[in-house]
DNA sequence: AGCTTAATTGTCACAGTGTCAAGAAATCTG
DNA sequence: CAGATTTCTTGACACTGTGACAATTAAGCT
């Protein structure tokens, strides 16, 4: 229960005022690489260092509406065009030097941000190398560092058991496209051959052109069909890349 | 960053105060049912409704710390004897009548709970099995009901990756004992054969006595092989049911 | 036309799984 | 006590998805 029996032993009101924030992961790929968006803090405390973008929740929405409204405020990020998933809170008592705050986490991933991004609303907004936030090259304000690693993690895994990747990828993609998400996302490398039959086999995605007609770049090679992900499909739930038989058992590593 | 840079227009001081609660879903198997504690309302609002047990996250503490003390004082379980794990925030705006609180749901799964449950310190504590949660057959607080459906989806899902299963088993258990979990939670019948490979392939799992010696029951049949989780495995990380051979493609179904 | 590049298809062996049956080790029953 | 019964455990076998890798296709480039 919410409210504990005692309640006049632990009146809610007696106790020091507590904050909730929310904190926004913002992963995207850009130049072959994971990249996550960060903010250059403009004032104490960790003025200066980097930070996830986010705020207050505000009195009349809840944490999910207020993540949606950072992310568009501060990235510029339209909340449709990203997918936002809650993945984690975090409560230690001294994560803020200021007084109590307790920020819930959510990660973010789109295929493209806003090209307005630094001199936004922010002091300085910045794409950074997942890699080098990983390798601790830059140092995170509070605890964001552990939450940029757990938010990080949550996507990794999420790329296996859904189709998460595709949300990385503009509406229309090919085969490869998405096979260099795995990658990046993962840092390996996958055979093209199998990777394209696991997509071809998997009913989440579908079939758009034969083939690229229109070449921006004089691109090289066969070229690559286009594929996107069919309509009444959601990614981000658990999309086994081959169809599971309808078996009862479902106890398979 | 946790304060937004215009910190003067979203001064947290000027906020309405929020409250910082911890839930928890407390799980276990009893007469072959996946049952979960809940505990009767004495006060307003909801009066006489079941709701998980939980309390406010007091200054000093982090949720965590928080969820294991309401989970000892409320249920008289040892932290150390469950597996409690976080699975999401609640914070819509009206989810408590009286006042903005925000909660933070965790999960736990224990092989026993301590007898002196009921008249302990809550109004009244007990194991609802969780078919009748689901059901809608019974009526719970706030937003418990979805914060249940959330907790149990959660472990369901985590049997499947990890060997969470041995926690709803005492320290030595046979490998029917195991396959009875994941049949109960599941709701479904498992080939006891093909059971007994996975777990006997499984290195986070140990023979302890070729057999059972001591039996309280009389019981019939050929006797089982107790099993144990070795001591530096820990079940609920991810521990597929047969190794993964050392290959670079993570793209799998 | 031939070379290069990249997408796509094909081949093949193998590990893990499901199905189903048989063997082993107890208790129970008459 | 022999045989029936029950339950745990092992075995046989086919099938599927996968990884490794080769072959084919379809472009651009020189």
């Amino acid at each position: 229960m919410t409210f504990p029996e005692r309640s006049s032993e632990y009146d809610p009101r007696a106790f020091p005022p507590v904050a909730v924030t929310v904190d926004i992961a913002v992963m995207t790929i850009r130049s072959n690489d994971l990249q996550m968006l960060l903010i250059k803090r403009g004032e104490e405390p960790f003025r200066g260092s980097w930070a996830l973008p986010g705020g207050f929740v505000r009195p009349d929405e809840d944490p999910a509406g207020a993540a949606a409204r950072e992310l568009a405020e501060e990235t510029g990020v339209r909340p449709e065009s990203a997918h936002l998933e809650q993945f984690g809170s975090y409560g230690d008592p001294h994560r803020d030097p200021r007084m109590r705050v307790i920020t819930i986490a959510y990660w973010a991933v789109c295929s493209e941000l806003p090209t307005p991004l630094p001199g936004g609303d922010a002091a300085s907004a910045d794409l950074v190398p997942v890699s080098k936030l990983e390798s601790g090259g830059i140092r995170l304000a509070f605890d964001h560092a552990k939450i940029v690693r757990d938010a990080v993690e949550c996507v990794r895994s999420k790329l296996e058991t859904t189709a998460l990747a595709a949300r990385f990828c503009p509406r229309e993609f090919t085969i490869t496209d998405l096979r260099r998400v795995y990658e990046t996302v993962w840092n390996t490398t996958l055979d093209a051959g199998n990777f394209q039959r696991k997509i071809r086999y998997n009913s989440v995605f579908e079939l758009i052109r034969p083939r690229r007609s229109d070449q921006e770049t004089p691109l090289r090679g066969r070229p690559a069909s286009l594929w996107t992900v069919r309509a009444d499909a959601d990614p981000t739930l658990d999309t086994p890349f081959r169809r599971r038989r309808g078996t009862a058992d479902r106890h398979s590593a």
